[in-house]
DNA sequence: TAGATTGTTAATCGATTAACAATC
DNA sequence: TAGATTGTTAATCGATTAACAATC
C-alpha cells in the first residue's frame, strides 16, 4: 500500500489532507512556490508546525519554499490517492444517494462501486450512477468487486446488524455514519462520521472560547 | 453556555460525544450501572483513561460504577445538548436535502430552522419538512431566526462566498463539507467534514497497521 | 470486613515549540 | 555575498499511563 506512511506522527498523518487541499486551490490560483510560513498564514498555524509536518512529505528549497505541484504530488503519493479503492454504501436513503456520487471521493481515489438497501422500492435500480443491489447479494457482490471498504448509512438500529455483514463479507474499514458505537473484531478500522458530534465541537469551542475572555 | 467545559482538556472534550451515545445504547439495552473497566472493553480503550475522562463528567461511586441515568444526565448538560441551537443550511443538493431532517442534529440540541439555495427550481419549497429559501433573502432570515450555525454543503467553488455571507449575517460557527479551506474572521468556528480525507484515514490506518505486522 | 472501583498524585511519553546550523 | 527558508536537534508542554490511597 502506501508509501512510509509509518514514522509520520499520527496527528500530522491526520492534517496531511488539509494541506493538500490547500495547496490544490493555491495550484489553482498560480501559485506555484511557496513557503510554510505563508502556508501558515492562511491556515491559522504556526510555521514551525507546518514546516515539520511538511518535512514529513518532501523536500523543499531554502529561500524558495517548496513547489505546489511538487508538494501535491508528494502528498498524493504518501496519502495513496492513486491508487484506486473499491467502496460499498449499505443504505440507499437521502444520505446514501448523497454520497454515491461525492465527489471528494473520488479525488481521493476511492470508487463507489455499488449500493445496497433492503427496501426492495429502492433496489435493483441505478441511481446516482451508482445500482443499488438488494441486500442479501452483499456477499457476493463484494467479494466479486473486491471491495475493502464500506460506508454505513442505515438508522441507527439496523448499523451493527450491517456492521456485521460488511466484516463477514470481507470489508476491512468502514465509514460509519450512524451514531452509535459498532463492534468489530481485531483489525477492522471505523471511523465514525459523527454530524451531532461536530455540532458540539462548534458549540463547545464557541463556549470555551467564550470563557477564555473573561 | 455550556457549564464548566473549560479545565476540560480537549481531547477528553472530544472524546464525550462517543461516551454519550455509547452510554445511551447501555442504557437502552436496560443498564443502569457501568464501570469504567467495562466501557473501557467496549470501547477498546484503557480503563485509566476512561476513568479519567468520566471524572471530568460526574462523580462515580467505587464498588457500582457509574449509573447511566446520571452519566448520561451530566454528559448532556456538560456538553450542552439541551439547550436547542438554530441552524441553517446553505446548499439544498442531496447532500444539503440529507441533512435537513438528520435526526443526529436533533438530539444535540441542534435544530435546522431554514435552508437556503440559489437554484430558483428549489427555491420557496418545504423539502424533508424545512423551507428553502432564494439566497437573497439569507441576511434578514438568519437574523431573524437568531441562528448561529451555519451548514455549508454548496460546491466547491461556491463555499468561500456562502461563508462570508454567513458571517456578515452573523454566523458564529460553521460546518464546512465542501473540501476547501475556508477564510474565517477572528472569532468564528470552523468544522470541515471532509468526507475524502476520512476516507484517507482509514486507508492509511490499514497501511499503518499492515506495516507494524512485519 | 474484604474487595472492587473510584479520584488523585506522580511518572512517562509524545507532540509541539524553540533554537540554530545548513543551504539555495 | 546576504538573506530567506529550510531541516534538525534540544526544550517545553500537555496528554496518557501508572501507582496508590480513599471509599462505598
Amino acid at each position: 500500500m502506501a508509501n512510509e506512511t509509518k514514522g509520520i506522527p499520527q496527528p500530522t498523518m491526520e492534517r496531511l489532507p488539509m494541506y493538500l487541499n490547500y495547496f490544490k486551490q493555491r495550484k489553482n490560483e498560480g501559485c506555484s512556490q511557496i513557503s510554510s510560513a505563508d502556508v501558515a498564514l492562511d491556515l491559522r498555524m504556526t510555521a514551525i508546525q507546518v514546516r515539520k509536518d511538511l518535512a514529513c512529505v518532501c523536500e523543499g528549497r531554502p529561500r524558495t519554499g517548496r513547489s505546489t505541484d511538487e508538494i501535491i504530488d508528494a502528498l498524493e503519493m504518501l496519502l495513496g490517492c492513486r491508487e484506486i479503492k473499491q467502496v460499498v454504501i449499505v443504505g440507499a436513503g437521502r444520505l446514501g444517494q448523497a454520497l454515491m456520487d461525492y465527489e471528494g471521493f473520488g479525488r481521493s481515489g476511492f470508487h463507489v462501486a455499488a449500493a445496497f438497501d433492503n427496501d426492495p422500492a429502492r433496489c435493483n435500480v441505478t441511481i446516482n450512477g451508482r445500482y443499488v443491489y438488494p441486500m442479501r447479494e452483499i456477499g457476493s457482490t463484494i467479494r466479486s468487486l473486491n471491495a475493502e471498504y464500506g460506508i454505513i448509512t442505515v438508522p441507527d438500529t439496523q448499523a451493527q446488524y450491517v456492521c456485521d455483514i460488511l466484516v463477514a463479507a470481507g470489508i476491512k474499514a468502514i465509514l460509519n455514519f450512524a451514531p452509535i458505537h459498532l463492534i468489530v473484531p481485531e483489525g477492522i478500522v471505523v471511523k465514525d462520521m459523527d454530524m451531532g458530534a461536530s455540532m458540539l465541537y462548534l458549540s463547545n469551542t464557541l463556549a470555551v472560547r467564550a470563557q477564555s475572555k473573561r
